[in-house]
DNA sequence: TTGTAGGCGTTATCAA
DNA sequence: TTGATAACGCCTACAA
């Protein structure tokens, strides 16, 4: 219980083994190399002394911080919980730590360059398709392009790795779920527009209504942000519009609720006076009163397989010139919200 | 337009400027105490070789990150969405970086020594009120205290400093607002033993059950893990015995939510037959069919002044010997799960 | 198999 | 005001 003066280095164990530092070294990074006898002797030294390795000082030496950074545009969204969790989760199996950061101050490019060229992370995993591709290029060390995988919302560039889900696809199979139910008058609240995603799942609705032969009638086009309180403003216009969709697509799950709870207040019941079909199927979707019908987002196999991704490129086990692209596919969860008419 | 041959360093800066890399670095950290002309070289020069500093040279020289570790048992849980957007927000305001960390693996103790030792990160905000108390204060550094800060779950340590909420009067308040509806048949829904907010409202529960002059049943009490699928457990509980509480008051918003959905399952309406309140007032609560009343924990508070008092802690402006505590207050937030019986 | 020595990029100290 | 120098702790040639 004595307390430690000083944080020990490995000099402190090299003297305490007896040995040189590049032998500590060299046990702790590869035992093999060193004899039983010796390498048992470092091994106790370490523990004697709680010797804990300098991070700075290896990431300065071997130029690689062990280290990623997740970027979001709205890390508080709730959409996020479980992808971190699962990022933090496949980094550290790799032995990488995590840092976070959400859009703050004015330049979107800056604080990832800061992040990047300062050596404090070796990859970058970006949960944002809104930013300037020029300038992600452009972020390079040594010449060599910068570690970086574009995750859940896409970037339309080929040459960006990326591990996205099928977004219109998805939107498609949503729309013909409520085809199928004999929706005809179809309606669809958007995602904030510099979403790659949101526009794919746009597409898909858009696609989906003309192979059913069904029109898209403006006033039922709802640009919501992502949030509940969108939700609601989309049932107000909704309101507004003078005449109600049988059915709505929503961009995401939280637009559905803040949609179905405003549209009750009015006496419209979800599903008995309107279908309504979200998108990630969040924790509360299955709980909500309806249990709201949706499609599922694989959320932990995103944070996962971009991370494992990420880690390969950051490692150079992936050729620079084949980039990564794996679309995960979302499935259709029917719940309550959605009823033939 | 010319991509970099490699990442340029302090004396590149240097030479580009004619000036010794220790102006430049004055320059950096102390402008003025530079000529105003060699300054502005020195801008210009960093300028044109698109200098930036590199972290980890500048952490093992320094002895600090100017990082901070965020570690959550369970950071996947949407509860800590609103809490980590503050940390990072208010870390990034003060030249801060966030590292995150789950309870990944078998010794909750020695990631966190791990990141903490090894240089790493300069604090620690704390997020889990079960970690032993007596190695958290082994966790030292060069003999002085490592800085560290409990947040939401408290640690029942005087010498440790903490920003919490105010669990047990919070919990009275609940259920006093419950007893003024006339309420006296109460049940209540635990979270996880392990946290002490848990236990302090399970005490405020019991006390103000108490002074209200009611009894606590024992099989109106449930051990939840504060997620909804423990919610719906608690329903099933008090289906099975026989006879329900007229109201109910969860440790959390999200297992209201499982139960209300599970009770509804059997024809049993909130608030029609059952009273519900909630803990938290997480996104979701007020879209809720019925809108959750609850104890609206002051979440982006909690993280805003953890982690300003942290820096505090790290940058010394902090007497060692005198503990931060800070206790912030919930607020009762009546909607329309609850009401008079 | 082990040790010596040099350098990663930065900043603080001391001189000039 | 500016510059030379040393040191932060680690790893890796290279030498023994």
């Amino acid at each position: 219980m004595v307390p430690a003066r000083k944080t020990p280095t490995i000099q402190d164990v090299a003297r305490h083994a007896s040995v040189s530092a590049a032998t500590v070294s060299r046990v702790l990074s590869s035992p093999e190399r060193v004899t039983e006898t010796t390498r048992e002797r470092v091994y106790a030294a370490v523990r004697d002394t709680g010797y804990t390795i300098n991070q700075a000082a290896r990431s300065l030496r071997l130029k690689a911080a062990r280290t990623i950074l997740m970027a979001a545009p709205n890390i508080g969204n709730p959409f996020y919980s479980t992808i971190v969790d699962a990022v933090i989760r496949e980094a550290a199996e790799r032995g990488y730590s995590v840092l976070v950061a959400s859009r703050i101050g004015d330049d979107p490019n800056r604080w990832l360059s800061d992040y990047m060229l300062s050596n404090r992370a070796d990859g970058l995993l970006l949960f944002d398709g809104s930013l300037d591709t020029n300038r992600l290029h452009g972020l390079r060390d040594d010449g060599v392009a910068l570690p970086l995988v574009a995750a859940y919302d896409e970037i339309p560039d080929a040459k960006i790795h990326s591990v996205i889900t099928d977004n219109r696809l998805a939107a498609k199979r949503a729309i013909r779920h409520l085809v199928d139910l004999g929706h005809t008058e179809i309606g669809h609240i958007i995602g904030p527009s510099r979403n790659q995603s949101t526009n794919e799942r746009f597409i898909g609705f858009a696609e989906a209504m003309q192979e059913a032969g069904l029109v898209v009638r403006e006033e039922w086009l709802f640009p919501g942000t992502y949030n509940m309180e969108s939700g609601t403003a989309a049932a107000e216009h909704l309101l507004a519009s003078g005449k109600l969709p049988t059915a709505v697509f929503s961009g995401n799950d939280e637009m559905a609720l803040g949609l179905i709870h405003r549209l009750r207040l009015d006496g419209i019941d979800c599903p008995r006076d309107i279908s309504v079909i979200g998108f990630d199927d969040i924790a509360v979707a299955r709980f909500f009163d309806p249990p709201l019908t949706t499609m599922r987002q694989p959320r932990e196999d995103i944070g996962r397989m971009a991370t494992s991704s990420l880690i390969d490129i950051i490692e150079g086990v992936v050729p620079e010139d084949e980039p990564i692209h794996v679309i995960l596919t979302s499935d259709l969860v029917v719940r309550e919200s959605t009823r033939a008419i």
